[in-house]
DNA sequence: GTCTATATGTCGATAGAC
DNA sequence: GTCTATCGACATATAGAC
C-alpha cells in the first residue's frame, strides 16, 4: 500500500535518476503519478524538497547502518565485511534513491547540502578509523588509507548501475563475490 | 597558447562538472570566457555540439589506448597493469571531460548517443577479454568476469573525484597503489 | 568575431475554483 | 486534494548591426 506521497517519491527518484535533477521538471513527475504539477505542491514544498527528501532518506540509512557496525566488537576484518554488506542491502532496496548520491547530490541547496556533506564526511572518516585498525591489527596491508577507502567506496557506491543490469544475480553470491574482490584481489 | 574554441569547450566541461549539464546555461559559459552567450554560437553549433564534442574526444581517446594494449603481445596481467595506467594518465591529463562520462554522457541525443554507448560498449567487451584471457592463464582468480570488471572500472571511473582532493600526489605512485589494491586486495 | 535585441519556448511556483 | 489559468524568470537560439 503505497499514499499518493509515496507516489510522488519514487517517481520523483527514478525520473532525477534516469535525467537528472535539473532536467527533471515539475510536470514529468506529475505526469509520471498521473497528477498534474500543480498537485504535488499539496505534497511538498517545491522540487527541492523532494530532492533533500530523498538524500536526507538514504544519508540516515547509510549513518544508522555504520553506528551499528563501530558500535559491535567485531574484529576490523568483519567489520568491514558488515560494511560491504550494508552497502550491497541498501543498493539492492533503494537503487534509484542511491543513484542520486553520485550524481544529484550537487543539487541540495543549504542548508540542507551543508547537513548532507558532513554526514558523508563523518561516514567516510568512521570507515577510514576502520581501515587504520584493520592495518593496525595487521589484518590489512600497509596502502595509503585514502586509497584503500577510495578504492572501496567507488566500487560500492557504482554498485547501482550494474545492479539495474543483473537484478537476476543472487544477492548473497554478489555480496560474497565483491568482499572477496575488494579484500583478495583478483590475482591469483 | 590557446584558441578561444578551446577556451569555450574548457570552460564548458568545468562547468558541465561542477553545476551538470542542463544546470549550465550558454550565459554561464560565455561569463567564465568573458564573452556574451551569443558569441559561443561562431564557434559551436548550440551546447549540445559542445557536449559531444567534449564526450567523443575523451572516448576516442579510450578507445586509441585500449588498441594499443590489445595489439600488444603482453601477458593478460601486465595488460591489466597498462589499463589501469591508461585510466590514471586520461584522468590526471582530462579530469574534468572525464567528469562528463561519469555523469552527464546521458544527456548526448541521437545519432552521436548510440556512438557514444557502442564506443563503451565496445570498449567494456575488450576489457572482458583480457580479463577472461588472465583467468584461462591462471593469473587470475575464478570470479565471475563481469564483477571483475565492475569492480575495476567502477574504481578507475571515480578516480577523477579522488585526484581533484590530492593533486599533489604523485602520480606514479598512485598508479602502482591502486594497481596493487586492485590486483591483489587489501587483506594481508 | 562579438555585440544588442528579440523570438519562442519551458520552467517552478502560486491563486483560486471546485 | 486536484484542477485550470497564469505570472515572471530564464532558457536556447537567431537576425542583423558594427
Amino acid at each position: 500500500m503505497q499514499s499518493r506521497k509515496e507516489e510522488i517519491k519514487s517517481a520523483a527518484a527514478r525520473l532525477f535518476r534516469k535525467k537528472g535533477y535539473s532536467a527533471t521538471s515539475m510536470r514529468d513527475i506529475a505526469t509520471a503519478v498521473g497528477i498534474k504539477a500543480a498537485s504535488i505542491y499539496n505534497h511538498f514544498k517545491g522540487k527541492q524538497d523532494l530532492l533533500q527528501d530523498l538524500l536526507l532518506n538514504i544519508a540516515h540509512l547509510f549513518e544508522k547502518g555504520m553506528a551499528e557496525i563501530e558500535s559491535s566488537s567485531l574484529p576490523p576484518a568483519e567489520k568491514m565485511e558488515k560494511l560491504i554488506a550494508l552497502h550491497v542491502r541498501l543498493t539492492v532496496e533503494h537503487a534509484d534513491a542511491i543513484a542520486l548520491i553520485a550524481g544529484e547530490w550537487m543539487h541540495l541547496k543549504d542548508p540542507v547540502l551543508t547537513e548532507y556533506v558532513t554526514i558523508r564526511n563523518t561516514y567516510e572518516q568512521d570507515f577510514k578509523s576502520i581501515i587504520e585498525a584493520g592495518k593496525t591489527d595487521g589484518y590489512f596491508k600497509d596502502h595509503d588509507t585514502e586509497i584503500i577507502l577510495f578504492s572501496i567506496l567507488s566500487t560500492m557506491r557504482w554498485l547501482y548501475t550494474w545492479y539495474s543490469r543483473h537484478k537476476s544475480y543472487n544477492q548473497v553470491e554478489l555480496e560474497k563475490q565483491m568482499t572477496d574482490c575488494l579484500l583478495n584481489g583478483i590475482k591469483k
